[in-house]
RNA sequence: GGGUCGUUAGCUCAGUCGGUAGAGCAGCGGGCUUUUAACCCGUUGGUCCUGGGUUCGAGCCCCAGACGGCCCA
């Protein structure tokens, strides 16, 4: 009645016993001297005849994928962190107790290393034939399907490791990801700005209106949310003296789980004194392009089968003009709240009980044309209501100089001209702090500290925050965020 | 939180009208000295997600739940 998992592992257990009886069983003597992409890149075009006038002796190794015995010679399918390499094994270059190892004891999933000059087979591919062949890690566990790989994708998030193996797509997804954050810290780099860690955990959450994760420090006896964004700390530091700094780490946020919502997820915030929201628009156009040309992108991308154009500039449009515009009215006709909240209703939109017109128009955009945002555009002339931050704009007190970036009906940017009138800041909690009072979980907390700091003087400035996950969703064509989080939040696995 | 779809061998998947649960790969045994998802012969392996119900009989129908996907809030 054994299962045959428990069936597979035994005959792995049994063959793992016989080589502990002759030594070492996972030993780390094995040095890898060539990758399998490097020799395909050097020998990819090198003719039989002048591989083995060349007799070059490579040392490889890695995980056994395909295997195929045929009697007194074999070949295994070798794959390294470059990729992969076919090796031959015959007894007589290995010697038959080698051999027999190789037949017996190998298999797919074990890692092995393999020393021998390279060759080119009859049917043309490159391979290393073996005089040496070594079993470095007996795997105890089989791997997925060898040529449909792993697809369930609640296996794939739960054990990562095995859709890492199985999956070469997934690799690339994770090493774009790498790239993303590397070219993201040399933009701002070369631009002066000072790269620094500002606290995750917070006596009070702010930057953000979001619930946090709330958790408790024994020894200070205190408790601490876990932050939503590193906003007030990063302005402390430009009333500090660093006029150009940036921080690129996880948030958190104890909200639902959805395709686009990671509980933790990875920003990119940065702040920059003497410039104001324009610059920072210009600065993102900037940035743009810099990601795409670092990835060989060109001027545009595919994202779930629309394309999508960054080579001419983006366009920036108000928020009152895109909401008129998909409600088919005249801009007049939403500057008030009762004429809105009628167009809100007839458009089927729900807004909260008593909300003002900011909120109201807010809702109205997030409701309508949010997902009709493809190609790039930026919206500005966000609602102060709605924007406890931002400088209020200077040609109408009921908005703020703020834009979000939208792509692909998504939002992968929020900056603005910061706040920097301690009075006006204290006046923006203190609403916040009447909304929190009327129930609204997500308004902000009166910050009396980040207040005082403000009250030391903070230079004019702009800040932004860019989402990275989503930044790498957009840039590998990912439909879910759990595609470019390595070990994503599931719920407890059933047992 | 609501709706909806899914869960069958280690992996990838079939499963008809409700009538003894299948394939490929992997595994195991045998053959094969340049193969290519190697091939040939033989073969092991099932809590059909869980628990109830209907039925002579349930992988399949009904109810509840778990986990996952998608949509909505």
């Amino acid at each position: 009645m054994s299962a045959p998992e428990d069936d597979i592992i035994a005959h792995r257990r049994r063959k793992l016993a016989a080589l502990r009886e002759r030594g070492e069983a996972f030993p780390n003597t094995f040095r890898r001297r060539h990758l399998a992409a490097e020799l395909t890149a050097r020998h990819g075009a090198t003719d039989k005849a002048a591989l083995e006038a060349l007799d070059e002796r490579v040392e490889v190794a890695g995980r056994v994928m395909l295997r195929r015995v045929m009697g007194k010679a074999g070949f295994v399918t070798l794959a390294d962190p470059s990729g992969r390499i076919q090796c031959y094994l015959r007894g007589a270059d290995i010697g038959d107790d080698a051999y027999r190892d190789f037949r017996t004891l190998w298999d797919i999933g074990d890692i092995v290393g393999v020393r021998g000059p390279l060759m080119r087979t009859n049917k043309g591919e490159l391979t290393v034939h073996a005089e040496q062949a070594e079993l470095l890690v007996k795997a105890l566990r089989p791997l997925p399907d060898k040529h449909r790989g792993l697809a369930d994708q609640e296996t794939r998030y739960r054990l990562r490791h095995l859709d890492l193996v199985a999956n070469e797509d997934v690799r690339r997804v994770f090493r774009v990801r790498a790239q993303v954050v590397q070219a993201l810290r040399a933009f701002f780099d070369d631009r002066g700005f000072l790269e620094v860690e500002t606290p995750m955990m917070h006596p009070i959450p702010g930057g953000a209106a979001a619930r946090p994760f709330v958790t408790h420090h024994n020894s200070l006896d205190r408790t601490l949310y876990l932050r939503v964004a590193p906003e007030l700390y990063l302005k402390r530091l430009l009333v500090g003296g660093f006029e150009r700094v940036y921080e690129i780490n996880r948030c958190f946020r104890n909200e639902g789980l959805s395709p686009r919502h990671n509980p933790e997820f990875t920003t990119v915030e940065f702040y920059q004194a003497f410039a104001d929201y324009r610059d920072l628009m210009d600065l993102t156009e900037a940035l743009l392009r810099h990601l795409l040309a670092e990835l060989s992108l060109g001027d545009s991308l595919t994202f779930d089968g629309q394309r999508i154009d960054f080579g001419a500039p983006v366009p920036r449009r108000t928020m009152k003009e895109v909401v008129a515009e998909a409600a088919g009215v005249d801009e007049a006709e939403i500057a008030e709240a009762p004429k809105l909240a009628e167009i809100a209703k007839r458009l089927n939109v729900r807004a909260p009980a008593g909300c003002g017109w900011g909120r109201l128009l807010t809702e109205v955009f997030e409701a309508r044309v949010e997902a009709r945002l493809v190609q790039p555009v930026f919206i500005t002339g966000y609602p102060a209501e709605v924007s406890p931050l931002a400088r209020g704009s200077a040609d109408d007190p009921a908005l703020t100089d703020r834009f979000e970036l939208f792509v692909a009906g998504r939002e992968v940017a929020n900056g603005f001209s910061e706040l920097n009138d301690p009075e006006e800041q204290a006046l923006r909690f203190r609403a916040q702090a009447e909304l929190k009072n009327r129930g609204d979980s997500e308004a902000m907390h009166f910050d009396h500290d980040f207040v005082a700091a403000l009250e030391h003087g903070m230079p004019p400035a702009a800040g932004e925050g860019i989402g990275v996950d989503r930044l790498v969703m957009l840039l590998t064509d990912s439909p879910t965020i759990r595609e470019v989080v390595l070990f994503p939040q599931l719920r407890a696995p059933k047992r």
